[in-house]
DNA sequence: TTAATATATGGAGGCATCCTCCATGTAACA
DNA sequence: TGTTACATGGAGGATGCCTCCATATATTAA
């Protein structure tokens, strides 16, 4: 999706000053914010943001772009140091974490990660890596899919939004996904 | 909450109308239903409707009502006949098919649940109940909470409600909560 | 430069939904 | 049967969605 590239130059700015508007009401406002305050924040007709980004979703996936691409290379450099379990729960850990960031994008997750753009598919499929390694490895199971890991983390990511302090509970709600809330 | 006791003939009934409007639109089209919709297959007008429910979330909680009602009663005949993990497993399973009946309750499950009609009480009660009972039997770790169940739980159903044969699926995702996805 | 063309732009406007206000209607009770 | 407290409906203001199209601007080729 080399989206940026065959832009007149006057689109292309356009494009960036909407991405940055969305970034920050995201934050602000949760994903719900209206499109047409970020046109206004990013000074720019209403039509234009539709022209870029026909839905909602687009524009999530867009800005959180990079945010996914980073995830994804943390956790390839990540594994040459560690065994495949860690590299997995370490994986799930900030993919959580960068999921709640925006108020509620959470709950679009399963949606917005199909979207195709490069952070969305550089995270699938560092996600199916992990899962295929694991499974190799003998440390995570057979039928485990990579939809049961985003139905998962989704959840996780909806139950952190609401806490003031995340960190703390997205390794305890990780760690029951992985080990099960069963004792041994 | 005796909501209907104290209420004047001619809003009880109009209240059950309501009530029985909006089951129906939630089946049909989900819970983002046009609230003026429900008021018009009810035959009231749509301020009678906000009377009576100041929130969507509260006209969905009275909806799930009886359904959670029931869900609670058959948990606690079961498990006189059970052990903890079983009766355990029984409960999530209910509860996810239940909350994924109507299109997307799921992702407001958690804050239906805390609206305070006996359904939702009961719930809770008998959930926590469960929990405690397969914590002291030694079957589930002491550090999971109620409020991780709710989250999981929430995240299975909406998994479901994508699915076209959620029966199938449903088994699959507790049992991945109840015994995690790492191999033993 | 300039003219021609392909792109891009903004915002008005039609539509849906939310929610409130208040003039009117009706059950309950003495 | 009159009084009163409760209940009703729908108009209407506010907001958000999305599309259409007349206008403006970048790009390119001459």
């Amino acid at each position: 999706m080399s989206d940026d590239d065959e832009l007149r130059a006057d689109a292309r700015r356009n494009r960036e000053r909407i991405l940055i508007a969305a970034e920050q009401l995201f934050l602000e406002r949760g994903v719900d914010v209206a499109l047409e305050e970020i046109a206004r924040r990013a000074k720019v007709g209403i039509a234009t943001l539709y022209r870029r980004f026909p839905t909602r979703e687009e524009l999530l996936a867009a800005t959180s772009n990079e945010r996914f691409l980073a995830v994804a290379k943390t956790s390839r450099l990540r594994d040459a140091e560690h065994d495949p379990n860690t590299a997995m729960r370490a994986y799930l850990k900030e993919l959580a974490l960068n999921t709640s960031i925006y108020q509620s994008l959470a709950a679009s997750l399963g949606t917005v990660i199909e979207c195709g753009t490069p952070g969305c598919n550089a995270i699938t499929a560092e996600g199916n890596r992990l899962l295929r390694l694991a499974q190799e490895h003998g440390t995570i199971r057979p039928e485990v899919t990579f939809d049961d890991i985003i139905t998962v983390v989704s959840a996780i990511s909806m139950a952190l939004e609401k806490e003031s302090s995340p960190n703390s509970r997205v390794a305890h709600l990780v760690d029951l996904f992985l080990h099960g809330i069963a004792e041994r």
